[in-house]
RNA sequence: GGGGCUAUAGUGUAGCUUGGUAUCACUCAUGGUUUGGGACCAUGGAACUCCAGUUCAAAUCUGGAUAGCCCCA
């Protein structure tokens, strides 16, 4: 009995996601195979499952970029110290949790070199040299990369660790108006990932004075909300303005002959965004992918009977061509058909299809989406239609459910102990305030609640001094 | 940043109090029977996180390291 009651719990979940969200993702991200721990803490494995997502992520996002005039590049990895500490506020941001490389071999060497925990300097020490004319300009270079930051929180799966993998772009404008527009036009291009990609809600905006990017002017960011009601950075796209250009020598002559520096960018998004997506979307069978991002959208499972030669030897021939025409992909592994639909589940495959003789004879099969659970039983004609607008149809339902959660979560308020309520219940306060690093320290101590990102304006009273003001930011809980 | 819990096969575990051949199940491999919601039989493979100490003897006791998890800030 014991023994029956352990086997079920190794091959479902420990925890259900309404219960013990914390436990419930820990679990899922292992048992849907989508991540490995290695001996070093923070630093995982992304395994076929989860990189299949981050290339699919990646190939919306190359795609908008370049219509958008970014070309690709690789910067090294390694920083020396004298370039990482040219900037004053960025050093000061990220020095905590560098990590250094000290020793080729046995010789320590002359200067330290920091693994990047992000590439501003190393980058900009070539913009320099690049950048002479306004001819020159913009100059638009992404690249995709790792990045380490050696953080002593208690890392999650691709919502915080120590290595990560993301897109890092970097620009230089010979205007103001030409970099901060493209910070917005990046930030859609996120949101569309987000929204279009893995049906993930969020709240766009700019950041706090206490939360900005080191060293940046002004920092835009996402904001998705998980279910356990922390809010979460989704990613962010940052106005720079001319600091790095005055520390790395980015100037250029205007066309005017006069001696200018550039307006820089610079925008990320990070395998984080899979974590979001998992914690957003996924149910007490496991994960739930979006069809845009499912590595396998589509999986057939034919079950036969060795009674019955001539049907099974139908079921696999039909199963076959299916899988051959649509790229669908076959399981007809030797096991039975629960074992094969449970761990479709737990690999959250968008559809599955269910095919043995009793549906032949009838000439249909068994469609069962993996949002719902729903089945329907499809003539073999229809199923390819059929299954082209499931799939459209679970990508916009994942996204309609989350976002009635999302807009059911933002509460607006009026004063600091109205937003204490609000975020103990696991929603998002939206307050006036006036922001400045004191005020939200004051905000935090007394609610618990992180600034999270601006949203719209409107004319109310600041919650910490009772000034009237019409700027207002999301509050929450935060990871 | 502060506090707590845990570590035994791929997974989940028993054993630790009182030191002496490491338990069970799932998984895995092979063969056979099976398959409409986590099949079964037979045979086989696979583990004490690491480093030190105590001891004739350490999974067990002691110290340290590492990793995972939880709570608070």
């Amino acid at each position: 009995m014991l023994n029956h009651f352990y086997s079920f719990m190794v091959k479902g979940l420990v925890a259900k996601k309404s219960d013990d969200f914390s436990a419930w993702y820990a679990d899922v991200v292992l048992k849907a195979e989508l991540i490995e721990h290695t001996s070093v803490s923070g630093c995982m494995v992304y395994r076929p499952g989860s990189f299949a997502i981050w290339e699919a992520l990646q190939r919306f996002l190359d795609s908008e970029f370049k219509k958008l005039g970014v070309q690709n590049a690789y910067f090294p990895s390694l920083i020396p110290e004298s370039l990482l500490t040219k900037e004053a506020d960025h050093v000061e941001g990220f020095a905590p949790e560098v990590a250094w490389v000290t020793h080729g071999g046995d010789k320590e060497l002359s200067e330290r070199l920091a693994i990047r925990p992000t590439s501003e300097t190393i980058m900009y020490e070539s913009y320099g040299k690049w950048i002479r004319s306004y001819r020159d300009l913009p100059l638009k270079l992404n690249q995709w990369c790792n990045v380490v930051r050696w953080e002593f929180k208690h890392p999650r799966p691709f919502l915080r660790g120590r290595e990560f993998l993301w897109q890092e772009g970097h620009t230089v404008h010979a205007s103001e108006e030409s970099a901060r527009q493209e910070v917005y036009a990046i930030l859609d291009v996120y949101r569309r990932a987000y929204e279009e990609i893995l049906a993930v809600p969020v709240l766009a905006g700019a950041k706090s004075i206490a939360e900005r990017f080191a060293g940046a002017d002004t920092t835009t960011s996402l904001e998705a909300l998980f279910p356990d009601g922390k809010a979460v950075q989704a990613c962010t796209s940052h106005y720079l303005g001319t600091g790095f250009a005055q520390a790395f020598n980015i100037t250029f002559l205007d066309a005017s002959g006069q001696q200018q520096f550039g307006h820089q960018n610079s925008w990320g998004f990070s395998t984080r965004s899979i974590g979001i997506m998992i914690g957003v979307h996924g149910d007490d069978k496991g994960l739930v992918l979006p069809p845009r991002i499912a590595p396998v959208p589509v999986v057939v499972v034919p079950i036969t009977f060795s009674k019955d030669k001539e049907g099974s030897q139908n079921v696999l021939s039909v199963a076959q061509d299916l899988c051959d025409t649509h790229g669908w992909h076959l399981d007809n592994r030797d096991q039975s058909p629960g074992s094969r639909f449970a761990e479709w589940e737990m690999k959250g495959i968008p559809v599955r299809i269910e095919l043995g003789p009793r549906d032949l004879q009838n000439n249909t099969v068994v469609v069962v989406r993996r949002d719902t659970s729903e089945k329907a039983v499809v003539s073999l004609n229809e199923v390819a239609q059929h299954v082209s607008v499931l799939l459209e149809d679970i990508q916009k339902s994942l996204f309609v459910q989350a976002k009635k959660h999302l807009d059911a979560s933002i509460v607006e308020v009026s004063s600091l102990s109205e937003l204490k309520d609000v975020v103990e219940q696991g929603k998002i306060g939206v307050a006036c305030w006036v922001d400045s690093p004191e005020n939200e320290e004051e905000i935090k101590k007394v609610t618990g609640a992180k600034s999270l990102t601006s949203a719209s304006e409107k004319e109310g009273m600041c919650v910490v001094s009772g000034k009237k003001v019409s700027s207002r930011h999301y509050f929450g809980k935060s990871y």
